[in-house]
DNA sequence: TGCCATTAATCGTTATAACGATTATCCTTA
DNA sequence: TAAGGATAATCGTTATAACGATTAATGGCA
């Protein structure tokens, strides 16, 4: 591994003189950096981003119904601000393909292309590797306990 | 709330078929990211981004002393990659200072400013307020359990 | 002492993120 | 049915992130 990308292995924990809510908020961020971090790496060789390796599994999960640009936009991570220009790049490679719909014409529809899904499928087992290497700290119960937490942290914002 | 950031807060969640991992490692950046947006949004009238921020905080720590580049840079919560323009932007707006050493002339010491101090002084009340808010749907219990729970997965990391 | 590996920071460049404004299409209703 | 408001996507621009290469200074060692 090289030595930037290593850095965050051994960096020194922040202050420990935080307040109990922002240690929490640094540790999330902290953590979900390295995650993310670690799951570029891994989508590298592949040549696409963690955001486009995303909206290449939501497109999936729609089949060959595709989905609306905003839809996309609504199921993405980090509610992207310019899906217009993330589908582009996923376009020019090959892995979408996208059409106005007939109906309203305002619609875009994007569709994950059999490429794609050959991509998908090679980066399937590496991926779902990195993630349980990234969990091995925590037991079953242990996870259980983080996805309803987790819940609970995004719950507010649901309104 | 504007329609872009507030798209957020009603998006419907991801898929429901995703591997146990996998829901984990979304709802986690799903979480993080939310918090992140909204700290930008409450230090946005400082003119300052939450990485910024937090290298402000850091540098208050070391207070007279300052901290090297390097150092800066293996605390920040991103690892990030280019402490230098980061800190060109901070100096640029008067809230840090930098001197090379005299002893080792390849180090650069970064230290917050009187103008930085006061800076942090005002944004430490929305700040907190923030984080409480953030935090409100977990009981002082799960507050602990996260702790914990954060710290095994930030664990595997540090060797 | 002079050389070379190492370290600290900076810089050049490309790619992506973020924000606002714009265009095209549709829907409602007066 | 024509006008005005709403919605979908795109585009223009600026700022920041990411990556690699480079420069400057140090320390060890033949």
């Amino acid at each position: 591994m090289n030595p930037r990308t290593d850095s965050r292995s051994t960096r020194p924990l922040f202050g420990t003189k935080e307040s109990p809510a922002r240690e929490i908020y640094l540790l999330l961020q902290h953590v979900a950096g390295a995650f993310e971090q670690e799951l570029s790496l891994v989508l590298r060789p592949a040549g696409i981003t963690p955001a486009q390796y995303h909206v290449l599994r939501v497109l999936h999960s729609a089949a060959a119904d595709g989905l609306a640009c905003s839809a996309v936009a609504e199921r993405s991570v980090s509610g992207d601000p310019d899906v217009t220009r993330l589908l582009d790049r996923l376009e020019k490679q090959g892995w979408v393909s996208r059409a106005r719909e007939s109906a309203d014409r305002r619609v875009v529809m994007a569709r994950i292309t059999n490429a794609g899904l050959r991509l998908l499928g090679k980066l399937e087992e590496p991926v779902a590797a990195l993630h349980a290497r990234q969990l091995e700290g925590l037991s079953a119960r242990q996870r259980a306990a983080a996805r309803t937490m987790l819940l609970a942290l995004e719950g507010p914002r649901l309104g």
